[in-house]
This record gives structure tokens, sequence and C-alpha cells, in this order.
RNA sequence: GUGAGCGUAGCUCAAUUGGUGGAGCACUGGGUUGUGGUCCCAGCGGUUGGGGGUUCGAGUCCCCUCGCUCACCCCA
């Protein structure tokens, strides 16, 4: 086998592609039910577009991003992450105008240079979800229990939703200090990623699986602890909010996420069914981003983004479902014709319509039919053409019924409808 | 980027201490007239991921390389 799909990305084939659609479909269902427009941004952006969004220090604009220079000496780089092209669009467009505010949703593939592990690809795939122009807790939490409930919808098993606050200008500042101070005490006693950590950003010593890190972090302040109060009371409220709409959550005072923009509310919804990479989606509260990447003035906003190919592997196995509805077969090449007739009336009728094409036996051709899972085959052969009237048979049980061309369609339909 | 495990037919896996690479499933054809699934018979199918080395002889041992998987890391 010589050509393969490049490391780290998938074909996704017919039997999961059904999972796919689905988890597409729910969710513009559902975030359409909370005011949620489709916005489709471009593949690849301007390589500053990230760099201003995602931040210059991150790891995904360090070492991440597939970033190339195009024939005309452009600096691109493939989107890594949703939400800096929504940023880019909402100013570019001026979105905001004659808006409280703005949502939008967005599903499609992301590009991040890593090693591939179970739920993480270089080529992966997104859905989010952003609400720029208000800081009211109460779109927060719509945000949140909107995610809740399109996983709910979905099937996925047993999500646990975290919840932490990550503070802003107001109270992040002084805490960073004491943070920092605190680590500064254990230095040694930390791992040497978390000694980077510590070095660049701080905040993510909390995010260390390593055992030995654990034991420091124990003792490490929270900034859930040292929140202003008026970010306390932010946060009092979105948890007040999703407790009044039945969504159980877990706050997690040492839940940070890993981009930099994120302000107040951040949070998490996991998957036991997932392995290392457990975190089926992610966000929170991004004040500042707009003004940051040009805005005028700034439009505080929420989000998140959810990665499908973790969500499809938390959700339950589904029985596959037939692709067609009728497999027509003919019996020898006299009645060819006939047979491409009879399939054309019938997908011009809705009826979802396929042969075989090799000119087989009849017997092959059932046996292809058969393994199309098609509920019913039309059977077609020379005394069917003289006459005018076909054979229906239901595969299930057996039972073949005659049909006139002209009540073929519906007599498929009465046919299936019928079966349990 | 770091570490570990693994690469044999389309899929899941066998192959004594190095001694002629097999099976099940799938696929194709047949089991007498124009009918699938179960059953029976037959068939197709592999440079054992690739390259080099040791050896009379390598799927098996050694080296390199590519890929897959899992974890660190990163994060969806």
């Amino acid at each position: 086998m010589n050509l393969r799909a490049a490391r780290g990305t998938r074909d996704v084939l017919p039997p999961e592609v059904d999972r796919w659609q689905r988890v597409e479909s729910v969710a513009r269902r559902t975030f359409a039910l909370y005011g949620m427009q489709e916005i489709r941004t471009p593949i690849f952006e301007d390589s500053k577009v990230f760099e201003k969004g995602t931040g210059e220090q991150s790891e995904i604009v360090q070492k991440e991003m597939y970033r190339f220079t195009d024939l005309g000496g452009h600096d691109l780089t493939l989107r890594p992450e949703g939400t800096p092209p929504v940023v880019r669009a909402y100013l570019e467009h001026r979105l905001a105008e004659g808006k409280d505010v703005t949502k939008l949703y967005y599903i499609g593939p992301m590009f991040r240079y890593e090693r591939p592990q179970k739920g993480r690809y270089r080529q992966f795939h997104q859905i989010g979800a952003e609400a720029f122009g208000s800081e009211d807790p109460a779109v927060d939490a719509e945000v949140i229990e909107m995610a809740m409930y399109w996983l709910q919808e979905l099937g996925v098993e047993s999500p646990t939703l975290y919840i932490n606050s990550v503070g802003d200008k107001d109270d992040r500042p002084s805490y960073m200090e004491k943070l920092v101070a605190a680590q500064r005490e254990h230095l040694a006693e930390l791992s040497e990623d978390s000694k980077k950590r510590h070095e660049i950003n701080p905040l993510r010593v909390f995010d260390s699986k390593n055992p030995r890190d654990q034991a420091v972090i124990e003792k490490l302040p929270t900034i859930i602890d040292h929140l202003s109060g008026g970010n306390r009371d932010h946060l009092d409220r979105v948890c007040a909010y999703l407790s009044d709409w039945g969504v159980e959550f877990q706050l997690e005072p040492r839940l940070v996420r890993g981009l930099d923009y994120y302000r107040r509310t951040v949070f998490e919804i996991t998957s036991s069914a997932l392995g290392a990479q457990d975190a089926l989606l992610g966000g929170g509260r991004y004040d500042g981003l707009v003004q940051q990447m040009g805005g005028k003035v700034d439009a505080p906003a929420v989000g998140f983004a959810s990665g499908l190919e973790r969500i499809v592997l938390a959700m339950p196995d589904e029985l596959p479902v037939p692709s067609v509805d009728c497999f027509v077969v003919t019996i020898d090449e006299s009645v060819r014709a006939a047979g491409l007739d009879v399939m054309w009336r019938l997908r011009h009728s809705g009826i979802r319509t396929t042969a075989d094409y090799q000119g087989r036996s009849l017997k092959a051709q059932m046996r292809a039919a058969n393994r199309s899972t098609a509920p019913t085959v039309v059977i077609i052969g020379p005394d069917e053409v003289a006459s005018g009237t076909f054979t229906i048979k239901r595969m299930s049980d057996g039972q073949q019924v005659s049909s006139e061309i002209d009540s073929l369609a519906e007599d498929i339909r009465t046919l299936l409808a019928s079966e349990g």
C-alpha cells in the first residue's frame, strides 16, 4: 500500500459518517433554538490572526501551527482554532451593529501539528459557538447550558461539567503575584515541565498530570479564593442560572485553560469514555480579545469549542440504517433498459434506489441486494416488461407483491411502512 | 519534541529452539429452469511495512527507516 492518509489525518467512512452527520445536524437544530447563526470562515488566515488572537506566546502559535508562505509571499496559517477567525470576521464585517448580542457558531476542520493520539489528530474537527456583546452571566450560563443540552440530545454518556473563574484585570495581577511566590517556594519539588510553566504561564502548572506536581498543586492558592467581589458575584450568578436550569456541574478551583485569552468564566466538559484526551468541549469568557484583535471598543464575549472526533467516540453505538430503500435486479441483458427506467422513476418518486451494474447472474444480484441492506427488491424480467407488472420482494420476510409500473413507488412505500 | 508497545491476506489473528507462511470472516463462482440470508463445495487473495546485516537458511535475531497505538506534552 503506497498512498496513505497523511499522519494525523483520517478518512471518515460510510458507516461512521452517519454519526458525524448526526452530531452536526443536532448541533444546527439545537443551536438555532438559542438564536445562534452559522458562520463559515476560511480554512487559512493571515498568520497575524492567530498571533494576535491565540497569542504569540501560546504553545499553539509557538510550535503547533501549519504555517506557510504562499506563492505570493503571504504568511498564512491553517487555522488551529476557530475563535480568532470568528472575531476577525466579526470586526471586518461589523457584525455587532444594530445588535445587543451576536451569536455565531461554526463547524469545520482545524489543524495542529501534534503527535497523534487517541482523540487527537493533526486535522481535527470542531463545532464551536460564540456570543459577542454581553457580559451578563446569563449569557455564560446560556452558552454552557446549550452545550450540555446538545450533548444530552446526542446521547453522550455521562459528561461531566467543570466550572471555574480565572478572574480578570481586577484580581488576576495580585493573585498571580501570590501564585508565583507560592510556586517559587516549592520550585525544587516541581517537574521540569512545570518549572517551564512557572516561567511562561504559572497558571498552567495546575494542568500538570505529573503525580509529583500534584502534591505541590494542592498547596498552591487558587484564584477562585482571590476573586474580586464583582467577579465572584459573576461566577455565583452563572452557577445559580445553571442550577435553575437543572444543569449539574462541579466547581473546580484548579481548572485553567490553555488559551491565554480567557477571563472570568472558564469551563470544560469531559467524558470518561475517552482516555487521556478526555475533554469533549471547553470554553469560557474572553472579554478583551475583540479589542486585542483590533476592535475600537471591546465587545465582551463567551464561547466554546468541541472536538467532533471525541464526541463521536463518546456517543453510544447505534444500529446502522439502510442507505437505500430499494434494489433493482434484472434477469438478463434484454431488460437492462427497463431496469434503468424503473430506477429513474423510483428515484424521482423519492425512493432511494440502486442496483448491481456488472450484468451478473440473478443470484449474484440478489446477494448484492442483500448486502446493500435494501429492505425491498424489484425484480424485472422479460415477463414483467411485457405485462408492465413488476414484482416487489420484501427482504425481511421474503413476501412478494405484484405492482403496476405507475404504483411501484407507492407499493414500495406501503411495504416499507408495514414492516415492524 | 520525549518515552513505551506493535507492524503477517481487505479485516481479526496463527506459524515449535531460525527450517516450504496458514485459519476464520469477507470476496468470486457453483450446488440444473427467474430469487438473497443458513448450509455444502471450489476458487481468488501476501515481495510477512520498507531497506540493510548475521546465517547454509530469517515472519522469527541485529541495525536503520517509515507507519500505527498509548502515555507525557498540548488541548477539542
